[in-house]
DNA sequence: GTCTATATAATGATAGAC
DNA sequence: GTCTATCATTATATAGAC
């Protein structure tokens, strides 16, 4: 939003990539097929607004990592207690809220970076190796107090963030469960397990 | 294999074809760059083994389906026990045993087959939806069977088979762990949770 | 079967009129 | 700021010599 509470045109663009990239993935979308979908006749207008096909790219790659980090510290800061369990918890809705609420640009998060040239591509890697740190100490914090099992670290955070991030497969924001209830229930069976007890 | 023992070219061109899509994506993968990978000088030649480069992605992709349900089915079938948990914990196994021995199968088999005209699209998701009904029924019958907690079966599902399929992101066959160890690892993570209890 | 050369189509990006 | 036209590049695939 500018500063009149309007979407400026380059905001429109990069909304319409972000959808395009998801759905069909980076290379396979066209600046025709952006221009298309903002109502215009041809991809040459577009770059009266955008530089390339890339910095569309990088824009919400790196917009993404920004809303991951922007919730996630926070959500630890203010977790109910300051236990590790408490703190991963937390950190584990705010992460999966992100992605059910932008799951566009979480699918470009995940799945799309690569087709960045460097340096940029070795930039986001770097940002996001930084944020997965976040939860490898959360883990680790778990494990050396007990709290949790006596895991391999290194293991059980990839293991984490890989499911975590599994559901932009198959989340549907009209489906049968809101972000909060799936966050919910995936948050329970990581920590807790399916068996019963 | 041919019945000679030898493999053919054919198979050859299949395989550098699957690690090339799987380290730069189907898209970014030029007929060039499988040519090169094989130690021929243009593109052309390939096209005395192959019809196009979609056959080499729909010959990958189905070929890994097979070995998906090929592993899993005679797991499931010598299981330990009849229980829904040992068929279940043995099919995990299976599964994710295909996912590190066929890495780059893996890869175009969960992240390239988008790029699949209809109707190969099509037919490829329908036997997919058909391979996971045989993870819905397992959790199913261990839920109705007390075994498992009282969980949503198909927010479950979900959760089980995205979690196993992440760790293709990760798991690399000359690291730390085997693939027997990673298959374990997670799938006791997945059957038991990581608090203490 | 592999080579070189090429036909054909589509792409990202630019130029200039309005 | 958007339009139309187009350039330069690159892609899949084919043709024909060897």
């Amino acid at each position: 939003m500018s500063s009149n509470g309007t979407k400026t045109r380059r905001t429109e663009i990069v909304a319409a990539a972000e959808r395009l990239f998801r759905d069909k993935g980076y290379l396979a979308t066209t600046m025709r097929d952006i221009a298309d979908e903002m109502g215009m006749q041809g991809g040459g207008s577009l770059y009266a607004h955008i530089s390339g096909k890339e910095e569309l790219l990088w824009h919400i790659a790196s917009e993404a990592i920004d809303a991951f980090f922007a919730a996630v510290i926070p959500a630890i800061e203010q977790a109910g207690s300051n236990s590790p369990a408490d703190k991963l918890q937390a950190a584990m809705l705010a992460h999966m809220g992100v992605i059910c609420e932008r799951l566009s640009a979480a699918a470009v998060y995940f799945d799309e970076w690569r087709h960045l040239s460097q340096p940029k591509r070795g930039q986001f890697l770097e940002r996001r190796n930084q944020y997965e740190r976040i939860f490898e100490a959360l883990v680790l914090q778990g494990v050396q107090s007990s709290v949790f099992r006596q895991l391999d670290v290194r293991v059980t955070t990839l293991h984490l963030l890989g499911s975590m991030n599994a559901i932009r497969h198959w989340y549907r924001p009209d489906g049968r469960l809101s972000a909060q209830e799936v966050a919910a229930r995936i948050t329970d069976l990581l920590l807790e397990g399916i068996h019963t007890r």
